[in-house]
DNA sequence: TGTGGATTGTTTTTGAGTGGACAAACTCTG
DNA sequence: CAGAGTTTGTCCACTCAAAAACAATCCACA
């Protein structure tokens, strides 16, 4: 059964997807029961096997998935506000102190204070912090061209208009 | 511009989404750069919002999305091993172990060991297990309905296809 | 002017989740 | 049967991330 003929089934409520073991043999079927139609919960198995291919991948460059996306938002947006930033990549003020703090030391990002509003911090890249960008790109575009192989390219973007529409943004 | 239509632009790779605040009115524009077409960006995005959403849902019954899936798939599961749902819910062991530990000493699951394999666990709902579950699953069904309700219910189909082919399994 | 409230980032504390070492039990092979 | 290797769950130490309390600054308005 391919995975888009599912869609006529599910009108009847009478299907239910299961989780077979990836690879190894004999992994035994689970029931997701209501689960297996929640968009929240396949969200989340998408993203932790994301998120495990991520690491396995970037494990020896020390890079992790949150972290590489404010160096990249970072350099994307030069002078961006650090609430901004954590706004934007859905990460809690608190916890964007912390990775800003983590890269202003290693020398990747420079934290500026504007004279029209002292509180603020506007983030940059360094010289380091862009080579660092320019470095692992190439490596990104490689592994985000991998973990997308199960999809066919149309499938790819209709996945990420779907998301972006569910996000509401 | 819809979401869909996007997809003949992007083959030019000439565009780029952006993150405008959700409601507040002047929220800056960011600008993702590469990342906009990550899926794992997405699918981080997408799945923080949906774990808010679920928070600010649940939070009065003390419920967190990984400990209820838990609970509702051993009740579709009755006597499934602890490995085995550790490896379905793409949870650790380590951490499956904290969980049921938690849920047995609230007197919702019971743990019992085979007498075929001595090192295994086999899972079930109590009966107040099972109360809770039924309690609770009419809201969650509510909040699955109206966390989907950006999207019709052929792009919800499609959506769920699609994470699960993406996972591959 | 100056005072109360809001915004911005930091610090501290708490909990979720992981990795690794471990003990017990099982399996396979000689 | 005996031993090595594997599987299963648990425990402990640790990291990541969020919540809450906090300090500094800005803004609105009398």
């Amino acid at each position: 059964m391919s995975a888009l003929s599912r869609q006529a089934m599910a009108e009847h409520g009478a299907d239910r997807f299961e989780a077979s073991g990836t690879g190894g043999g004999e992994a035994p079927a689970v029931d997701f029961g209501p689960l297996a139609e929640s968009l929240g919960f396949r969200l989340r198995l998408a993203q932790i096997k994301a998120f495990e291919d991520f690491f396995s991948a970037f494990a020896e460059e020390g890079l992790q998935p949150g972290s590489f996306s404010v160096l990249i938002t970072i350099g994307e947006n030069p002078g961006i506000r650090q609430g901004v930033l954590a706004g934007a990549l859905m990460i809690k003020r608190s916890h964007m102190a912390k990775i800003v703090q983590g890269f202003d030391e290693a020398g990747l990002v420079e934290r500026r204070v504007p004279q029209d509003d002292r509180r603020a911090v506007e983030l940059t890249l360094t010289a380091a912090g862009r080579q660092r960008v320019e470095a692992v790109m190439p490596k990104f575009l490689a592994h985000e061209k991998a973990s997308a192989a199960a999809l066919t390219e149309t499938e790819r973007q209709t996945l990420l208009s779907l998301l972006h529409k569910l996000g509401g943004f």
